[in-house]
DNA sequence: CGCACTTTTGATCGATGTCAAGTATGGTGG
DNA sequence: CCACCATACTTGACATCGATCAAAAGTGCG
């Protein structure tokens, strides 16, 4: 995450196949007809690979371009100046992280990804005739940032008041429900790429902590975590013990349990 | 914050003269035309008066309106089951705390008044109509999200790696740059109606603790706090003890200290 | 004048951080 | 295919920030 932004390993494809978790990603906030699902796969791409630690997009600058995620997975965070770190939000495929430099200038914040990972890059100027055409998905994409703020406050919430098992059964049960969203959790099961000292980050704790409270819901057969994949095997209890309320996710259809 | 929703206490202004200060907001982010300008003054908005406790817009709820806070000071909240409140934003005249509620349909949190508060009601058909003639209105309620959102995670950096001194002192800058942007901090002077039990619920502390931080910035000739009055003293020690960059309010011009 | 609320103070406790060392684990190059 | 290295995970001992509890002292308001 501190390393130059992304050099070589930039390849140029004007349509990658993972282009469609835009679509799905926003049809699970919202409803798409025909017509703005295809504009959304239409739209011009550049896209880059990076590697687990690099940046995707580097905070201060002033981005021309909006990024997608395809593949893998990468977080937004901020450092301190004595290099303490918070994460702010994780991002799956289909997600856009930087949606808000549209209209805010200068990004206060960097997007880096926690493992290999395929980012787009939609130049603001095919963002605003798309929006332009489309008022439908202005409105999907003001709900998204919106929803994403909504998200924010959930983890004010989290770090504020919930207490260290709380917030990571809480965590757990939001990336579930996020991954259901874009169909990559079969079974309650997902690939959470990151490591315990990158959760510590997020939730406002050391990774020792962390560690310990993940060692107590795996006692208690609530969840499998290892290898970088997250397992819920009691989804009511973990619930319970988080004080899950899904309602700040807005989701329009979420797949019961 | 608990009781009923405002009942009475009703008043039918059609023209408040508080009205200016959505102007006044909206400019402190963005250029706005004098027929912009004029049209905002021309919403159509119902006028309510609340005291300290109500609750302005009650969470779970539809709304149909969005809601402007005219004069007084309010907070978006949360309340965990067991009663823990976390607040997430405080909301001076000018700003629209349910801004939000045009685009998604339940609100997941509270917004309550913290002192005698005048709040204005707007039809969300109204700035339906609004936003479709003034795209420059639209972009500019955009933008507005957007830094809320972008409050909102500098407000999760600070609970989740700042420590109490840091915290306090980063909130009262980012009040004293806030209220400077209606012309509500002469002399880095503003009326802070919070008690210390509220600031300890918005920064995730208890209220035992803020007084002690307190005192001790006050000791140190930092700042004067009494009579929920905030004097900020010494503008740049205090930045330095918050690690404070006002990026992040991404705020257009911003008077110097 | 009295009540409700807030601020202040003191004493104690506990959740979580820090430090340090040891143990997997996975990737890389020889 | 193995040795090695870097990274991540785990464990234990100890430190500390901030919570909690309780009570006193202000403050404002009817």
């Amino acid at each position: 995450m501190h390393q130059p932004v992304n050099r070589n390993a930039m390849l140029y494809i004007d349509r990658p196949p993972e282009r469609h978790r835009l679509v799905q990603k926003l049809q699970s906030i919202t409803e798409l007809t025909a017509e703005e699902r295809q504009a959304l796969l239409d739209l011009p791409m550049t896209v880059r690979s990076y590697t687990r630690g690099e940046d995707i997009v580097r905070g201060g600058g002033i981005p021309s371009e909006c990024c997608l995620i395809l593949d893998g997975f990468a977080c937004r965070y901020k450092l301190l100046p004595d290099g303490r770190r918070q994460i702010m939000a994780f991002h799956t495929p289909g997600d856009l992280p930087d949606l808000q430099s549209l209209h805010i200038q200068t990004l206060d914040h960097s997007v880096g990804a926690m493992m290999p990972t395929l980012a787009a890059f939609i130049p603001h100027a095919s963002m605003r005739t798309l929006t332009a055409r489309f008022p439908g998905l202005m409105h999907a994409f003001w709900r998204d940032t919106l929803i994403d703020a909504a998200v924010f406050r959930e983890w004010l919430i989290g770090i504020g008041r919930r207490d260290a098992h709380e917030r990571i059964a809480h965590l757990i049960c939001e990336m579930l429900l996020r991954f259901r969203g874009v169909e990559l959790a079969p079974d309650n099961t997902f690939r959470m790429p990151a490591t315990q000292g990158d959760i510590a980050d997020a939730l406002g704790l050391s990774n020792v902590h962390v560690n310990r409270v993940l060692q107590d819901l795996r006692r208690d057969k609530l969840i499998t975590w290892g290898n970088y994949t997250v397992s819920v095997l009691k989804w009511d209890e973990l619930q319970k013990r988080a004080l899950f309320d899904a309602t700040y996710l807005h989701q329009v259809s979420r797949a019961a349990a």
